[in-house]
This record gives structure tokens, sequence and C-alpha cells, in this order.
RNA sequence: GGCGACGUAGCCAAGUGGUAAGGCAGAGGUCUGCAAAACCUUUAUUCACCGGUUCGAAUCCGGUCGUCGCCUCCA
């Protein structure tokens, strides 16, 4: 059974779909007036990890995410631009496309856009009025938050202390400060719908509450997003939801922790963000994968160079051994090499990911895990010297199949492992100044001279190696090298 | 000021009351002509600090200190 923390109880609770064995997902994606930096990624990848793991499960999940096209702060940037808001929002909803396709993110099943909900939104408003939850106010309307019982359950606060140290502008036209505007009447120039209320645009929180509404119906399963989205967007996406229809609205609430640099927030507004193309310039996508998937979703995740270093490093690590077991060959060798208590940890690693996936998706320790099995698959390899009994060769290839099957929950080790280490080889060759012709000649030149036992010419050529990047290993088959960053 | 999260080795990080996973880095060893890679061993009597509950606490409770976040747009 799969718990998860639900940030409205502040508790891990059991999974139980409404409709048995089909969890409905709503997350809340873009605003698509810019490039998606590392922290997008953190959501993307956190909520694909959640689907993958879900499905993986034997769930059938319908997964929604919407895209906010039409918002202030894209009005603002197209008049900077001086292009239209339109087309703003479509251009970055592109760009966003390009990044999460080279981060393998699966696509989510519908991805509605709030500009093509406004008749949806409108009707949800109108019903808030009728209820007498939302009130016009020269060409604007707020949703009235006192008369809406529970307001500040899901932050955790209530409406006296949000006031006292509130950084609200003054608002004549709100009958409470904390009331929240649904739908703008919009100022000459800006992007309008027609509406009861004039013309205008819908608010930010309305969106969701309509989309969620139309595609997964009035209470569904899961709504996510980051922690920055607790308050006000969630609280007053239940506001509206449960305001309308008196059920409640989402019953679990997933919130993922920030991608933070030197232990700040990274943001738009404090300028210290990277964005994801930025980190692909330097960075094979599983890299970052393998970096996020490395703390727990609910924690801050520090960015740093090291960080993604050690990454890199771990996933090396991870496609050695893949490709070590698929070197190996059954020699008809009789005796197996393997311990019990070994075979055991192979045998058993599945379960065991299971467990701590299941407990609140802790991919964290699942790598944990997946790293544990493979320093035991590399310890066989190793003490059979590649050529393993039938009856560890299949353990091996097994284990190997199953490492990689778990690691593609977290979208890990989807390549094939000689053609990740040729493709990272060639890549990191070409920074250098010598060609793979010249450094296999050297290597010739090499064995030469060290059947002759003329260790001295035989440890220049490797020293010459070393200054271009190259190191060389000799293993019983020969002399291999690899590139060295 | 209100609300919340976090503080585990040199660094990163898991740990759902039963005696500290895993990764990176370091040290020693096996292998090697010497190396490298790989493997083995090793590195926290202790989990910010102080009290309490318990047979038993990194885990639960109270307090102190520190860091971060939300309360304004934010993943």
């Amino acid at each position: 059974m799969i718990q998860i923390y639900n940030t409205l109880t502040r508790k891990k609770e059991l999974l139980k779909p409404i409709e048995e064995g089909h969890v409905k997902l709503y997350v809340c994606g873009i605003t698509s007036y810019d490039y998606c930096h590392i922290g997008h990624a953190r959501s993307f990848l956190v909520f694909d990890m959640i689907v993958r793991y879900l499905r993986y499960r034997g769930y059938r999940v319908t997964f929604i995410r919407n895209f906010t096209d039409i918002d202030d702060k894209i009005i603002n940037r197209a008049n900077e631009q001086k292009v239209s808001s339109e087309d703003l929002a479509n251009r970055f909803i592109k760009e966003f496309y390009l990044d999460t396709d080279r981060l393998g993110i699966l696509r989510p099943d519908l991805e509605p856009r709030a500009t093509e909900h406004i008749p949806e939104m409108i009707e949800l408003i109108q019903e808030l009025i009728d209820k007498d939850l939302a009130y016009q106010s020269g060409s604007d309307v707020y949703f009235r938050v006192a008369d809406f019982p529970g307001y500040g359950k899901l932050s955790g606060r209530n409406l006296e202390d949000m006031q006292a140290g509130a950084r609200i502008e003054v608002n004549e036209k709100k009958q409470h400060p904390m009331d929240f505007v649904l739908w703008k009447g919009s100022k000459p120039g800006e992007p309008k719908w027609d509406s009861p209320w004039g013309e205008g645009r819908p608010g930010w929180h309305i969106e969701c509450s309509a989309m969620s509404r139309k595609y997964l119906g009035e209470t569904f399963d899961i709504h996510g997003g980051g922690q920055d989205l607790v308050f006000p967007h969630h609280e007053n996406e239940i506001a509206q939801s449960t305001g309308t229809t008196g059920k409640p609205f989402a019953n679990i609430w997933i919130h993922h922790g920030f991608v933070t640099i030197r232990d700040e927030k990274m943001s738009k507004s404090l300028n210290n963000f990277l964005t994801i193309r930025e980190i692909l310039e330097q960075y094979q996508p599983e890299v970052i994968r393998l970096f996020i998937f490395s703390t727990h979703y609910r924690n801050p995740l520090d960015f740093s160079e090291a960080a993604l270093q050690d990454a890199e490093i771990g996933l090396d690590r991870l496609y050695d051994c893949l490709a070590r077991i698929a070197g190996c060959r059954d020699e008809g060798r009789k005796k197996s090499a393997v311990s019990v208590k070994d075979r055991e940890k192979i045998e058993s690693l599945q379960q065991r990911f299971e467990y701590a996936m299941d407990n609140d998706f802790n991919t964290a320790q699942g790598l944990g895990l997946l790293f544990d099995a493979v320093k035991v698959m590399n310890k066989v390899v190793q003490t059979v010297q590649a050529k393993p009994s039938a009856e560890d060769l299949d353990l091996l290839q097994k284990g190997g199949e199953t490492v990689r099957e778990l690691a593609g929950i977290m979208g890990l080790l989807q390549q094939d492992p000689v053609v990740y280490i040729e493709s990272k080889k060639r890549k990191l060759l070409d920074r250098l100044d010598i060609s793979v012709a010249d450094i296999e000649q050297m290597i010739t030149e090499r064995a030469e001279a060290r059947q002759k036992k003329d260790w001295a010419a035989g440890d220049k050529i490797r020293d010459r190696l070393l200054e271009y990047g190259i190191e060389l290993q000799d293993g019983p088959e020969g002399t291999t090298w690899e590139v060295k960053i």
C-alpha cells in the first residue's frame, strides 16, 4: 500500500483512490512567459516519477497539468517585448516542450490551457456569486474569504494572523483585505473576454478550479504543486471549488520542496536561477534526474556544480555495472561464487525498493538500494573474472534487469550501457586535442615497448597520454583507455 | 509579528520507538612491472543543544539555539 504525505492533514495517508485502481491527479503547470529553470524541472520530474511509480504499481492514472497562458506577468513581458500575449505564451510553451522532452518527461494525459476554458471559469464565478461567496466590485469580481468556513486550513493559518503581518496592498474595491480576485476588468489594450461583469480576464486561481472540475470531477484524488503554491493559490482553489460544490476538492495534497542555490530559494524575483537548457549544455538529462531524486521530494535541494558532478559519477557507476554484466560470458564454470547473503540482497532488491517507494515516494532510499545491489553485482563479476557459472550469470542478468527497470521509474538507465559509455567518451574526446587513431597508435607503441619490458618507454607514453587527458587501464584482455575529466 | 519545515560523518543523504542505508571524498589492502579501474576493509558509541516519556529515542513530547520557506508573483 502506498503512503503519501498529505499537506492538508500533515500526515502520511494511505492512497485510496475514489475510483478503485484509478488515480486522478492534477498538477499546477507553468505560467508561460519565460524559460523554465531547474526548480521547474524538479516539479516536472517529481510528478513524472510519481505517475510512473503509480503505473508501475498497477494503477491507472489520469494526469492533468495545465498551462497558465493568460496572466499579468505574461501581459507585462509581452508589452516589454512588443509582441502579443498570445504569441509570447505560445512561444514559451514551445520552449517548455523542448526542455521537458529532452529531460524525458512523460506528457500528461491532458494539458489544458487557461485561455481555452474561459466559459467554464465564468460559469464557476457565477455560481460563487449566486451562493454569495463572491461579489462584483467595479469591473472586478472578488471571492469573499470571510464567508468561506475553513479558509486557511491547508496552509494552517487564519484570517486574523494573515492580516496582522500581511504585506497586502490596500484595495478599496475589496470588502476584506484577504479577498482575492476571480475576474479582473481589462484595461485598454489588454487581452479580454466578454463576461456578465464586462470585458476582462480570469484571476489566476479560478483556472485550476475550473479545469480540474471539467476533467477530473468535483472531488479527485491528488492535487500537486510546489510548496510555494500552498498559499495563496491552493488555499484559494479549495475555497472556490468547495465553495461551489460543498464537497471536498482534492483528497491528498502533494507539495514538493524547492531547489535552492547557496541555501536560498531559486526564483525569478531573486534572479539566481539557472535554466534547464543551461544545465543541459553541461550535463545529460539522466544526471539531472539522479541529482533531483537523490533527495526526498519534500526536502529542499541545494544546487551546485559539485552536486551535479557527484550525480554524474554515480550514474557512471550504475551504467558501468550494467555494461560489466553485459560483458559476462558463461564458460562452463560449475560452482556459484555468490554468497547466500549477496544472492538474497540481489533477489530482494525489488521488494525493498517498493517498500521504500511506497513510503511517500522515497527515491533517495530507493537509489541507495540500487547502489547497494550494484556493489554486490560488481563484486560477483570481479570474483569470477566476468566468467560466472550459468546460475550466477542468470542472477546477474536478472539483477541487472531489475536495476534497470526500477531505475526507469526515475527515468534513469534508459540508454544502452555500452552506448552510454561510448557516447560519453566521444563527447569528452571532442574537447581534447587528440584523435582515437592517435591514441590507439600510441597504445600499440606502448604495448611493443612493454613486451620488451622497456617499462620506462611504456610509462613515458602513458604519461604523455595522461597529459592529453587519456587514462590507460591494463587488463587481462589488453589495454583500454578512458577520458579523464 | 503569525504559520511551517529542517538541523545525521569532511561533503551529499536515507532512516514509519528496537540499537546509524547509500553516494562522493579520504586511508589501508588485493590485483599490477609500476599504475589505473574494479573489488575488499576502514571512517558517526552517535544523530544541533537541554530536559521529559519509555525496558529502549536520531525517531515521541516540551524548551533553547541555528538555517530556510510562506504570509506579495513564484515549481
